[in-house]
DNA sequence: ACCGCTCTTTTGAATAACTCAAAACAAGGG
DNA sequence: CCCTTGTTTTGAGTTATTCAAAAGAGCGGT
């Protein structure tokens, strides 16, 4: 069952740790998801864990490319699960919630900057801010 | 001299207070710049300010339209005179710098998202990741 | 199966960047 | 010129995150 993460995590040059396994797991079930909630996830598993190995965790994870880490303006940062793709986020303006939105053209063509300013352009990442369903609803 | 500012923030809804012109001329000299150096910059002007009404003043100035706030991953928030144009931002990984990046295409085609799964597009964002001119030096 | 080296986690503390609230103060319309 | 209302100051509190040292656990080798 946990082989999967297991090995995933030994190929990322990491050692598979109970806590790094129950991490990973907790982000199966999770779209976005904060470290606060990553931790009461873990917690139900593995009560010794604490806050700062979970931050501690997700970082290592991040670097070793299992888990994307977004930080939109005004909340926390936030881990997702999934990676490898070009895909971008939407986030609402009203609560927060975020949805997964794939980019169009595959190696978005316009995402190429004109002029960099002498910058070495490395990756492009896209936010777009709007309202979620509920929050629609809710305005109206 | 600075009654630029004045009617600028009266046009705005706002008074026309010392720290707030203060803050509006000292962002003149500075492309992106956080809080605190505004508040250090302010504080040679005006040395009764304090780092909470330097915040307060930005949040005003930024609701107010008179500035725009962006919030880079890893980087505290940054404010921007630069207002009212589609423009986007590069930001070196090595040492934080941050370059205006004028978008190719004015209503950027491609930043209509395909699935939005039923959030309502405001605005897109887009910030480009790579080294500046300096740090692409350093690399060598 | 065991041992020990090394990588992880725990524990504890510190920090940066805001935010909130109440009291003192100033802008500007009348 | 004064009063109202918006603004700033003062002071305290919060939250997400990072840092460091000591305790603990993988896992490759024997």
């Amino acid at each position: 069952m946990d082989t999967d993460f297991d090995t995933a995590l030994r190929g990322a040059g990491l050692k598979a740790t109970a806590g790094r396994v129950a991490v990973l797991e907790a982000m199966e079930s999770m779209a976005h998801t904060d470290a606060e909630r990553v931790y009461r996830a873990v917690s139900e598993v593995l009560p010794t864990t604490s806050i700062q190995s979970v931050h501690n965790i997700l970082a290592d994870l991040t670097t070793a490319g299992l888990l994307r880490r977004i930080e939109p303006a005004g909340s926390a940062a936030l881990y997702e699960r999934r990676i490898g793709d070009n895909h971008h986020h939407i986030v609402c303006t009203a609560c927060g919630a975020i949805g997964d939105v794939d980019c169009v053209v595959g190696e978005a063509p316009c995402l190429t900057p004109s002029s960099t300013g002498g910058f070495t352009v490395q990756t492009a990442e896209v936010t777009f801010w709007g309202l979620c369903p509920s929050c629609q609803n809710a305005a109206q």
